[in-house]
DNA sequence: TTTTTTAAAAATATCTACATTTTGTAATTT
DNA sequence: AAATTACAAAATGTAGATATTTTTAAAAAA
């Protein structure tokens, strides 16, 4: 089996996604073409098509005739963004409650298990990119128990919206012991309350979960200067 | 103040988009590029731009060096488009009970007032076009008191992929005084609870709603073969 | 002198026409 | 029938032409 060859476009949105996420390009940046075409070795024809699907995702704003710029950030967006996750996901974890068989509560224990075994044993990066990952994966997997394809595509389009300011609180959190402790036992009490089956109670335990990182990330913005406010 | 000049990849996204959902182009279709071309009078660059972002809104399917097709419908997929959508706009809902002000409540019942008012003087099609315009304009009424523009957005990219199905219910009902008796109580029954500012009630209200065009519209697609099951 | 206006030049975005690569098809061979 | 090959159709990419916006600088007005 081999992965299928893909056109300059893809390539593009790929790499210029993670550029944006990654804080290559930032908030408000003028995305020139020349610049780009020289970037990613590719035509002017390629490259709009990989703005455009960005457009599309509200990663990248266009101008008619002015081309493109990296969609800004602002204190405003950050609590849009997390507010509706927050009760997106609270609303997908009720359903998962309501829905998951016992497949689905296995697959949660395990990635809890995974993720609560996390120790500072690697690198700085290491260790971030590994909590992290686990991280989202704990969260996926409960996600995953309402069965509605639809339902955990709007919620990946949030948490890509959401990225850019995560990325700022991942590293103040995995670097506080304490923080860490905390996280820790939120998962605990949300694992506990999916496994009793009360919906109401884990949709409001993953509510203030996620809701939590807020306050810390508008500080780092704030002192950052990273947004509009 | 005159409408920005628009490129020509923008024109054709509109042009496009709008003969998706208006069933000139059928689900599974093959969008040959050379066909594009001429019927939208216009390069493949800017095309592939228009097909691109399509393709981000799953309304369309790209596959590598094959081109593009309509996406496909499914009874499946119906299910889950109805029921994320029933689900995320309960959850606005319930915000927008919560949320709301003197305006919301205003809005909302301006907009009741004008949906309930569309009598059937017009000619089938006029009627059909105003009742469904209303119609829209009332349901967005009620959820632009959650006051989340993601969460908005969110409902806009759901509505968006039901157009296609939504299509098919919108003529049985338009033309069934019955049904338009039932919309119109259950209309009264979601205002009534949002001026009681019963989050709950109108959660559940609003649910039951949305999810009562899936029967009749499952019975149009299997009598038409419009997908599969 | 400072500000505003205007005109030209430069930079940039966008589009088209053509070249290249890939895929699908049907005839031919095994 | 299955595999191969040759050809036609289609998708994709590139380079350069065209149109628009932005910058610059000079001229005119305040």
């Amino acid at each position: 089996m081999e992965a299928e060859r893909q056109n300059q476009a893809v390539i593009a949105y790929g790499l210029l996604k993670r550029d944006i996420t990654s804080g290559q390009f930032r908030p408000g940046d003028k995305l020139l073409m020349s610049h780009l075409k020289e970037r990613y070795q590719i035509g002017a024809g390629p490259m709009r098509e990989a703005l455009s699907q960005l457009v599309a995702e509200r990663m990248v704003t266009a101008a008619s005739q002015r081309g493109f710029r990296v969609a800004k950030m602002s204190l405003q967006e950050l609590n849009d963004i997390y507010d509706a996750r927050a009760h997106l996901e609270a609303m997908i974890v009720r359903l998962a409650v309501e829905r998951g068989d016992e497949h689905w509560e296995a697959e949660v224990i395990g990635k809890a298990h995974t993720l609560a075994s996390v120790a500072a044993l690697h690198s700085t990066d290491e260790m971030m990119n590994l909590w992290d990952k686990r991280h989202k994966e704990f969260h996926t997997a409960i996600a995953r128990g309402c069965g509605s394809s639809k339902l955990l595509e709007l919620r990946a389009t949030l948490m890509d919206q959401a990225e850019r300011y995560r990325q700022l609180w991942l590293r103040q959190t995995v670097f506080s012991t304490e923080a860490l402790v905390n996280k820790r036992r939120e998962h605990a009490a949300i694992v506990e309350a999916l496994l009793e089956r009360d919906a109401q109670r884990a949709g409001t335990l993953m509510l203030d979960h996620l809701l939590t990182p807020v306050p810390i990330i508008t500080a780092i913005v704030r002192e950052a200067k990273l947004a509009e406010e």
